[in-house]
DNA sequence: ATATTAATAAAACGAACGTTCAATTAATTC
DNA sequence: GAATTAATTGAACGTTCGTTTTATTAATAT
């Protein structure tokens, strides 16, 4: 056999992507062998390189469009207003419903940097520090103009990060808690730790006008 | 050659545990090869089967011990104080202490856990549990005593645990800030993360009488 | 000194890895 | 309907993997 009956280069690459995201979140970069990403696409592994000249290649995209989304979708969702308490909202609003809506893809964004190259590695990287960078201004901001109590504006940017992205590690969706419910305790959660001086649902009232 | 000269059995295993936690931090485990292993302890790779059987049973060795050394750790560091707040004071500063001396082997606790058999992983996870069930109960009891304000005893605590050990990944020792910097801003940022109603310089004190 | 045990080296095992290449067939273009 | 292009298979490449086996030497006990 050669070429199946059906077969269409854009749907074989787009249930590449995919499963390679399933594979990888679950199995590890390097513990998922491409004859396995292969099987589960329904494919031999040398098709495979007719879409990713390489396995590190192909992580790379899959990390750098994850990233670039993650961008993307702050851009969208971030709020024209100064009041430094409903911008912070919006960016745990918008940090907690991506993550959770990518859950597999944050993982292998987060768990997998290792195994990019050096240059590869700095790419991401700067996506990274580039959505970081706007969290501290957040903080920066509210703290200069006495809205929020922050002794360390860095540290409390990586906590903030930290403490959010790691909401994929235990949440399920359908079990205990919805994500409405998971999105309004850490919202919360962030806004004593930041020691917001309005409550975060005045803060949300502010953001509807 | 076969026998070397000095060789000696503790010291071998020592050192293979050493280089082991820091290969597999660095690379992944299985990215880490046994062959690299052996030359990184200056041995060749079958003499590491004298320690461990298999790889596999390696890897688990050293979570086991990280785990049960965090047990520990917290078993000794844990005040008698009812006071929930110096109690939750005395778990971060534990838990930010060991994490930070054991940075390596926290990392490969935390990221290989998916290399383990399913038994292994659930030995792991029973220790982890147990770990964060003292988390949870200092914050019930400080709920309930109302010294502290939180909506969800279990969200409240995983939060902590992962914005707390992401410490990890961005502290280095020598850099900006010394450690005690570092624990005194997260304790801070947790107690008002928590609503706790005293101050934890006032719980510090408390604790040190 | 000799016998025994501990610690290692050296070589080999089959299996699996990422990747390449040539052949083949489906879909598209002319 | 013939020619071309797109998509894929099947087989093979050399390499590396975890692990086992056997032999050899150092350290220890007798």
């Amino acid at each position: 056999m050669a070429r199946t009956t059906g077969s269409d280069g854009e749907k074989t690459e787009a249930a590449v992507r995919e499963a390679a995201v399933g594979l990888i979140a679950r199995l590890g970069y390097e513990a998922m062998s491409m004859r396995q990403l292969a099987a589960e696409v329904g494919v031999q592994a040398a098709a495979l390189y007719r879409y990713f000249p390489t396995k590190e290649e192909l992580l790379f995209t899959l990390m750098r469009e994850h990233m670039e989304g993650l961008l993307e979708s702050w851009g969208t969702a971030r709020p024209i207003t100064p009041d430094p308490v409903a911008r912070l909202a919006a960016y745990v609003e918008n940090h907690i419903a991506f993550h959770i809506e990518r859950r597999h893809a944050t993982h292998v964004s987060n768990m997998e940097l290792r195994s990019l190259s050096h240059e590869r590695l700095t790419q991401i990287l700067k996506l990274r520090t580039a959505y970081e960078k706007e969290l501290r201004a957040i903080l920066r901001d509210g703290a200069e103009a006495g809205a929020f109590e922050i002794d360390d504006v860095g540290l409390t940017a990586m906590a903030l990060i930290q403490m959010m992205t790691g909401v994929i590690v235990w949440f399920r969706p359908g079990e205990r808690l919805s994500i409405a419910e998971v999105t309004t305790t850490y919202l919360s959660m962030t806004m004593r730790l930041v020691g917001a001086k309005i409550a975060y649902s005045d803060a949300r009232q502010l953001r509807m006008r």
